[in-house]
This record gives structure tokens, C-alpha cells and sequence, in this order.
DNA sequence: GTCTATAGTGGGATAGAC
DNA sequence: GTCTATCCCACTATAGAC
């Protein structure tokens, strides 16, 4: 996504302030000229289709994951804070991100990814946080599972009105921190 | 739901074939009622709109996840054979029901529930067998959002080709159980 | 309970001129 | 790089006759 010409740039950036304002159902290429000031045909001389621009997108929120995790795990080695081998500050990063971009999120983690159209390698670091923390590759999915399933159900309005979102978080990250042999 | 005309059984009866056959988006008024051999607006006899459909699908689906759970739940409570209060065997059946109607269960779990239109104590019932098991609501909420997070991980494919879902599942359900005091 | 006809809205994408 | 002009598609829903 680095290697994009300006003027695509600016499109992905016009499509990003449509998903984040609407849902991914408020990007229509239509929608993305009229924010530009230009006309839709326009948008395929830089881009083949509309799902180029959405992968574009899905590459950004991947990688920005990446950091938002990266940096909760650095702080959690720096600061010693051990509230669990850092899964509560990596649990914590992961829903700040979701919650502070719902839609892209949901771009993000809806359906299968188009990994064709991806940048080599960041799907990897948004995962490699995780898997750092986490002994064995069933208990890193089962975490990960644990996650993805409680920003959805959060994002959904799943949970009751007046339902302590935080608890569920702090009870399911302690249960597997407690099931954890620790790992530093 | 049990209170419809024949004519609108069949309807709905129509829809879930449309759904389970081609997902959320295959139910198209259209569709619905060319499977029945009729023009869409003949449709609009038997309902207000098609979201008043869709709420008979998701209130069904409700209803069979809530006998298919309760089903392991009793099954677990008879044979005995405990791997851990009966939280393993209702993973288990949570995770079949979704795979065997996989589009079904994207429909009764995306989004938030239209509950004005769905018959009253389906949704309570459908998650009073975790209640049961799990103690608090913290602990319950997070091992839901462990159940569907994996199962919408596992349906959008997001595991790598080789990955051991069930492992993953296992690993999840003993982390709680192994956390959890057992409740009898 | 079904039909025809139709309104109204929205979408992705292409051809070819400038 | 942008435009106009279009084509194609699809959908929900209503009115009114039979």
C-alpha cells in the first residue's frame, strides 16, 4: 500500500473516512468519486475494481493491528506490570482497536481474506503478537477465537444494555492465563 | 412461528432452503417466490416485508440451537462421562449446529437480534445451558464469545488450510473448565 | 391468493471522446 | 486523468385487477 501512486492514495484515503463514517456497505464507487469531486468511471484508471480498493484497506487495519499489539507488548515487557504474562494488555489492545474502528474491523475480519491482494507478511505480524505470548497453536487460536468472538458479539449489541463488557473480557483472558504455563 | 398460516409455512419453509442453500444473501423476495412458483408480490399476502421473514428464520434457528444444546446437556448429565462439567460436550454441540447450517447460523448471529419480532423467551432459552454450566455472568459471556468467535473464524475461513480446529476448541473449553469451580 | 405493471432506488463496470 | 453516455444488473415494495 506504500507503493501507491498519490492519486490512488488519496482514493484509498476517501474510501477509509466511507468505511469508518458507514460500514463497508457505504463504500460504493459512486460514493468514493462524489468525495473526490470526481465521477465513478474515473476511479478505475487506478484501480482495477472495487475490491482492490477494500483489499487496499484491509492491509492498512491489518498492519495498524499489528502496531496497536506490538506496542501493548513492548509496554507490558517494559513496564512489569504482570497482570498475566501480558495476555490482559494484549486482550485490551486488540478490542481498544476494534472498538476505536468498528467498520474497519469488520472489513478486516468478515469473510475469507484476500490474501492475493495483500502485501507479503502482514497478515503474519498481526498474528505473531499473539503467538509470542501464547504456548501452542491451539491455545494462541482459542485466544484469538476468544477475542474475534467477543468485539463481534460486543459490536453486534449482542451483549445486554447494561452488561459488563470488561468482566467478560478480564474472565476469559484470566482463564487462559491461568492455563498457561507462563512464558517469559 | 408455530402460529402461521399453511401458506406462510411454506414460505418460510422456502426461505430456509434459499438461505442454507446460498446464505443471507440468496433470500431475495425474487427468489422466495420463484422457488414457490409465484411472483414476489404475491409474497407481501402473507407478510409485511422481508425482514418479518427473516425473523421467522432466525427465531427457528434459535429454537434448534437452544434443543440441540439442551441435548447435550442432558446426554452429558446421564452418561456421565465428565471431561469437565459439561462444558466440552456443549462446545461440541455448538460448533456441530453451526456447521451443519452454517448460513443459517450467520443469520441468527450477525447483527443485532430484530427481538420485537421474535417470540418471547427464544433467545433466553437458547443460552440457558451455559448459564447453567458456567458460573457468573463474566465467565458465561466470555465463554460465548470463545464458542462464536472460533465458529465464525472456522466459517470465514481464517484458520490456515492445515489448522487443528478441533484442538483449538479443546484447548478453549478445557482453559475454562480447568478455571471454572465445578457447579453441581 | 395470485396476477400484471410499475415505481423507485441502488449498484458495478465499460466505451470512447477529450 | 477525467468526462459523458450507457449498459447491465438486482432489489423492495405498492396499486389495482382478477
Amino acid at each position: 500500500m506504500a507503493d501507491l501512486s498519490p492519486r490512488a492514495g488519496q482514493i484509498v484515503a476517501a474510501a477509509r473516512e466511507l468505511v469508518e463514517a458507514g460500514g463497508a456497505e457505504a463504500l460504493t464507487m459512486r460514493a468514493l468519486a462524489a468525495r473526490l469531486g470526481i465521477r465513478a468511471p474515473s476511479l478505475y484508471k487506478h484501480f482495477p475494481d472495487k475490491s482492490a480498493v477494500e483489499a487496499e484497506l484491509i492491509a492498512i487495519a491489518l498492519a495498524e493491528l499489528a502496531v496497536a499489539l506490538e506496542r501493548a507488548e513492548r509496554a507490558e515487557r517494559d513496564g512489569g506490570e504482570d497482570d498475566g504474562g501480558g495476555l490482559g494488555a494484549l486482550g485490551r489492545a486488540y478490542r481498544a482497536y476494534a472498538l476505536a474502528h468498528p467498520h474497519l474491523y469488520r472489513l478486516m475480519s468478515a469473510g475469507p481474506l484476500p490474501r492475493d491482494l495483500l502485501p507479503a507478511g502482514v497478515e503474519e505480524r498481526a498474528a505473531a503478537p499473539l503467538a509470542r505470548i501464547v504456548r501452542g497453536e491451539a491455545a494462541a487460536r482459542a485466544v484469538w477465537g476468544l477475542a474475534h468472538g467477543l468485539v463481534v458479539l460486543e459490536l453486534d449489541g449482542r451483549f445486554p444494555p447494561g452488561a459488563d463488557v470488561e468482566a467478560a473480557w478480564a474472565a476469559g483472558m484470566s482463564a487462559f492465563t491461568a492455563s498457561m504455563t507462563a512464558v517469559r
